[in-house]
Parts: structure tokens; C-alpha cells; sequence
DNA sequence: ACGAGCATGACACGCAGATGACACTTCTCT
DNA sequence: AGAGAAGTGTCATCTGCGTGTCATGCTCGT
């Protein structure tokens, strides 16, 4: 799940680059509008988490003019003014949330699960994506395998996820790479297969039928059925 | 399904194909305007992914040219420009469609799959290649025949794939070798015989009717009806 | 029945993916 | 703050499968 955080003051957007990576989300970031303009019609984003009081222009028309141009991801405004009016004019101008600093993070977090679920596709309603006989809890970030747990880290999780999403179809390397990572592009590196491997020797068992399949020269295929 | 993928740079060309031919597509490469041109008129490619920005000429004198002289692929054109006036003038000129680097890759793939839609033959709409009792679902990347599923290899699969596309027409080997081999092979080998017979090792069963056809002298047939 | 064209089996090589070890970073707990 | 543990990415090595080539055997068409 990938989103966009525009946020010009370091502090505040290392702060929130970790609290949300450690949510399981992967993370752009943009300090300015021309970037975070440049981003968004770029990728895909879930969501964008926009800190008003950019130094290169006003935030919200940024949003105003994302929107009318087709950008459909949900904006989660960041912003100290506190005025009553203020909210409305954010809430009005595109943001689909306002959030007055200083917040508490399992807000930031809470109204984020909400902007995300609000206008996701119906297979993403839930917080629990089940695949067979393997379950994943995406806000308790657990993962279980036959009602086993597993002791999966951030990025296995990720990475299972993003295969339980996919579930059935098959994903490259580079869809992969793009996704999880969200990295550009890294010429060379086994990054995925090591974590596959990993993931692997974690979700597999001797006596349960195998999930994660090989296609060579393709990638991998989580079994649906 | 062929490409024709014309990058100068050789980072991008790189992750192009390997993020390219990881979805199921041949691909042919051109570093400049010089050998573009020359594979756009010899071979018959289902799309273009052009990125501006050439050494030896602009890539969109080379489009108007191309298609002046009737070259009918639709072209994606990747650019790093993003102003307006440069997608506009990229798509008034010949571009198809036109993308701002960087890309997100899915977005690059369901573009394509758009463009090769739209001026595809009826029975390209979807993921799933129909022919008899015989399946291919190009997503999931399996084949099967009156409902077993069939473990083919790559080339086996991108064999079989040409095949289905099709059906009922007869494909000579040359045909073959330029549509899932590529350039990348010499003209004086059996490959193409040799990968019929395991494939047919492998579709081909006692107590069904024979799929695979051998017209002898000229090419292959897969049986439609 | 003869030859060209194709089928078939064997083989060798290369490469993709698996695996283990290691270096480096980040987190955790005293 | 510092030691130890856990997490993550890179690299080198290993392995087996997939691939193309070749030599030989078979078959169809005339």
C-alpha cells in the first residue's frame, strides 16, 4: 500500500516516514509542491497525508488542481491552523480528512485505515486478507498459517501481502520490486528471491501443501486453490 | 505479442525488457532512430514503447515519418518532459498515449494492454485464450486441456500462446521464430520443431482429438473446430 | 520407393533461482 | 551509552531445469 506524504519540515516527515513504514505502508516523499505534483500523477497512491504550508505553494490548491485533473486517491490534510474555518476550507477544497496538529499518531493512523477503506475496491474492504489457510491481520500485523502464527518481519509481511493481494495471478520481480520496495530501478539485486527464500522457510511446511510457487523466468504465485 | 522498445538509455532499456518480457511480451530493442526504423518496417510489432530523447534524431520526427510511410502500431511514448505542451505535442504527432518518467510499472503494463486493445482483434479482449477444450489464462499464466492443467515452460507456454492467437490459421516456422523467438535466433535451426514436439508431449493426449496439426512444408496449425 | 521434411532422443551448456554466509544498520534492553 | 539481538541487503556459490543443437529414425507425398 503506497502513499504519498507531502511534508516540507525534515522532522516531521522522518517522523511520519517511519511511523508509517512501520504500519506496513510504503512511503514518497515530497517537500515541495512541484515534486509531490510531480509524484502523484506518477504512481499510484493509496492515499496522500498533505502538511499544509509548503514553501512553494499553497497546499490546497495543489489538491484542488489534482482533482480536477482526474486524481482520485483519498487526502488526509495535516495542518496547524485550528480554526473552524480553516477545516472547512480544507475539507471543501479536495481533502477527504483534516487532521489539526499536534495529533496523536493512532488518530493519524485510525483516520488513515478509514480514508483507505472508504473508496477501496471491494476485495480490499477488510483488515484481514485470507488465502486458503493463510491469514493475514493487516492492523494487528499478524500473519498465521493454519491457525499457526507466524513470526513474520516488516518486510516478509509486506511482501506476503502484497502476494495474498495477488493471489492466483503472477507477479515479477520487478512488479515486486515497484510495489514493496518502492524503489525505481535497481539494475541488478536478488532482493526478492532472498526474501522469498526467507518468506518461504517461514510459510512452508513439510505437511501442508506448498503456497508460493516459482515460475521461472516470470516470478512467483501465491496458490489460490 | 511483439514490442518494439526504442531507449537509448541502457539502464532503462534493461529494466524495460526484463519488466517486459517478465509479461509474456517479445521484445526487440533499439538504441537509435537509425535501427528503429529499420525493425518498425521489417517486422510487424503489435506496439511501440518509445522514449524521446534519441542521440541521432527525435523520436517524434521518427514517429511522424513511420507512420506517414503507414507503420500502424500504437506507440506509447515515455518522456521525462511533463509539461502539458510536451504530452500534447507528443500526442497530436503520433503518439497513442504518453507517459511521464518515471513511471509506475503496472501503469505502464495497463497502458499497453489499453493500446493493444484498442486496435486488437476480437478475441484479444481478455486474459483468457479459449480454443476447443484447450486454456490459457495469460494472467495466471496456465494452460490447460479439457480441464487438466498442463505444466508447460516458458517457451513452451509463449509457444502455445502464438498458437491459440492463431487458431486455425497455419503459422510457418519463420512466423514463429520472428513472434516468440524473437531476433535473437539464426535462421538455420529446428528449435521450432523440436519445441512443437514437446509440446505436443505435453497437450496432445491418447483419448482426445490431436490439436496440434503438421502441414507438411509450409508450418503448424492448432485446430479450431 | 525414394528423398525431403519432420519427429524424436540424447546431450551439453547456460542461466535462473536457491541457499548460505557476511556486512551493515536498526532496534532493544540494561 | 553500549552491548547484544534482530532485520535487511549484497555477494558468492551451488544446483537443476530449460533451452538449443545435433544425429538419427521415421513418414508422407509424388
Amino acid at each position: 500500500m503506497k502513499l504519498l506524504v507531502i511534508e516540507d519540515d525534515l522532522a516531521n516527515s522522518k517522523f511520519l516516514e517511519r511511523a508509517l513504514s512501520e504500519n506496513g505502508y510504503t512511503i514518497d516523499l515530497a517537500h515541495n509542491a512541484a515534486t509531490a505534483e510531480r509524484l502523484a500523477m506518477d504512481g499510484d497512491y493509496a492515499a496522500v497525508i498533505l502538511d499544509l504550508g509548503l514553501p512553494d505553494e499553497d497546499g490546497l490548491t495543489l489538491i484542488t488542481r489534482l482533482k480536477a485533473r482526474g486524481f482520485s486517491a483519498p487526502v488526509l490534510i495535516l495542518s496547524a491552523r485550528r480554526a473552524v474555518d480553516d477545516r472547512v476550507r480544507g475539507l471543501e477544497q479536495g481533502g477527504d480528512d483534516y487532521l489539526v496538529k499536534p495529533y496523536a499518531l493512532p488518530e493519524l493512523l485510525a483516520r488513515l485505515r478509514n480514508l483507505l477503506r472508504r473508496n477501496a475496491s471491494p476485495s480490499d474492504q477488510s483488515t484481514v486478507l485470507r488465502v486458503l489457510d493463510l491469514e493475514l491481520n493487516l492492523l494487528r500485523r499478524e500473519a498465521s498459517r493454519a491457525g499457526e502464527t507466524l513470526q513474520l518481519t516488516t518486510q516478509e509481511f509486506a511482501l506476503l501481502e502484497f502476494l495474498c493481494r495477488n493471489s492466483g495471478r503472477v507477479v515479477t520481480r520487478s512488479m515486486i520490486l515497484q510495489q514493496v520496495w518502492g524503489m525505481r530501478i535497481q539494475p541488478d539485486t536478488n532482493v526478492v528471491d532472498v526474501h522469498i527464500y526467507r518468506l518461504r522457510s517461514k510459510v512452508e511446511r513439510p505437511d501442508l501443501p506448498t503456497m508460493i510457487r516459482t515460475i521461472r523466468g516470470v516470478g512467483y504465485v501465491l496458490r489460490d486453490k
